[in-house]
RNA sequence: GCCGGUGUGGCAGAACGGUAAAUGCCUUCGCCUGCAAAGCGAAUGUCUGGGGGUUCGACUCCACCCACCGGCGCCA
């Protein structure tokens, strides 16, 4: 299989560190609020990657970070008036709930940082050992200078930024925090640099030193992480004993767009998970999801959606009886899968496959998509089916016409045996 | 300002430098149908943001320009 990594910009063909073991890491929310569409487009894509790959027969260990200490989630418990803990739990639940009403399953590990710390906690240590991290009255930083690759990954060597983070005592505006002393409530731990809490980079670092060590397969994320959370973490992980690189393939997602712009909670233009499914069911969103390349921009409009929809329904309808496998459609799929998850290329051999009737591919594909081909049918629906065939039968059209529109009005399809 | 990304038919969105630029949705016509829908068959439609370069040949490579989007130290 090929990815692109952000790394190198290029397409590279994937090199495990160990052969028929593939070590994802990815980064996770944080469990402040609702997640949205713009989320659900990089877990489902995270999600199919793993899948594939588990289907080539790899062994994958997916890992994901929970941020559950946080700014965000320190206000919004004040403002809620509850516990830290308690809002991190209660959107942590939520957020597991809306990725299995998506059909996202293919994490192996979730890993909160808060119970990680002690792990962090180390690792801060040991870079401070290593010289290339100092103790201040306000808490611990990174000296970017310290390290010589900085900017490798964002192509930012940081000469021309200013920091938005200000604090008298860092040397350099740059720096970034690995442990803020102070008090902040139920998430506030001993350390021995004082009392306080971790910095935002170093949870990821530490967790997958634990779980993988200092070197591991893939990293992903959304692409606004790049810089400089991706750029932080390459810096904390390789400073520890300058084994490089830390990850060879970073895998950046696209954004989901609303009307050109960027899908974002601060921008007020978001649509939860939970909401986009009161309307569309989770197979129809990841086929939405799938139509597009995971590193191209993605517009999230209810035109595009209802064009999955269809598109979705017609192969389902023309998947009718099986006529065996159908090889050229099927290399076209693995093709499409194994150029950098080009899903898009991957569900046009899904058509092909459904129209020369190919349901083994279909089932054994769908799986790895997490979508389902094959027309459902419940013993409900067939009953209501049923009854309608025979009311048409005996010509009694405006009852049989009734059902039709309640059922078209309720999402389902019916298809007619002509008379 | 710096860095990065995107720009393909009405819409979404693909294309190892090489036959007619996938696929789906939409539109039109025909078949089918109790009437529709679904399905089937057919048709219209882009010469790929712009003007250059490299090449026998470029959506694809190079430089530049334009437009839009994103990041710039706690956003997937």
């Amino acid at each position: 299989m090929e990815l692109y990594s952000t790394l190198s910009r290029t397409i590279e063909p994937l090199e495990t560190l160990h052969p028929d073991r593939v070590y994802l890491f990815v980064c996770g929310p944080t469990v402040y609020d609702y997640s949205h569409l713009g989320h659900a487009r990089t877990y489902v894509a995270f999600d199919v990657l793993t899948k594939y790959l588990r289907w080539t027969g790899k062994e994958v260990f997916y890992l994901q970070n929970i941020t559950d200490v946080d700014d965000k989630i320190i206000n919004r418990a004040a403002e809620e008036g509850i516990s830290q803990p308690a809002l991190a739990r209660k959107f942590e639940t939520e957020y597991f709930r809306d990725m299995l009403a998506l059909g996202i399953d293919a994490v192996s590990y979730y890993a909160r940082a808060t119970t990680h710390i002690p792990e962090i906690i180390d690792q801060v240590g040991r870079l401070i050992a290593r010289g290339v991290a100092y103790v201040t009255e306000t808490g611990v930083y990174f000296n970017v200078d310290s390290f010589e690759r900085n900017g490798e990954l964002s192509g930012q060597d940081g000469t021309n930024r200013v920091s938005r983070v200000t604090d008298a005592t860092k040397q350099n505006p740059l720096d970034f925090s690995l442990w803020k002393t102070g008090e902040y409530g139920e998430y506030t731990w001993d350390s021995p640099w004082g009392r306080g809490r971790p910095g935002w980079h170093i949870e990821d670092t530490a967790i997958s030193e634990k779980y993988f060590g200092q070197q591991y397969d893939i990293h992903g994320g959304g692409l606004d992480l790049i810089f400089p959370h991706h750029e932080a973490e390459i810096a904390q992980m390789e400073s520890l004993e300058g084994k490089h690189p830390m990850v060879r393939y970073w895998l950046h997602t696209g954004f989901l767009t609303v009307k050109g712009e960027k899908m974002s909670k601060s921008l007020g233009n978001f649509i939860t998970i939970r909401d986009a499914l009161k309307t569309w069911n989770k197979e129809v969103l990841r086929y939405f999801i799938l139509l597009s390349h995971y590193r191209s921009p993605l517009q999230a409009t209810d035109e595009g959606l209802a064009n999955a929809a269809k598109g979705l329904g017609h192969i389902r309808a023309i998947a009718g009886k099986d006529k065996g496998p159908d090889e050229e459609g099927r290399k076209t799929f693995i093709d499409a899968m194994e150029a950098d998850l080009n899903t898009p290329m991957a569900l046009a051999a899904i058509q092909r496959l459904a129209a020369n009737g190919d349901l083994g591919a279909l089932k054994e594909y769908g799986a790895i998509l997490g979508i389902n081909f094959l027309q459902e049918t419940s013993a409900p629906l067939s009953v209501l089916h049923e009854i309608r065939e025979e009311l048409r039968a005996k010509k009694q059209f405006e009852v049989a016409d009734i059902i039709r529109e309640k059922m078209v009005a309720a999402g389902i399809t019916i298809t007619d045996q002509p008379l």
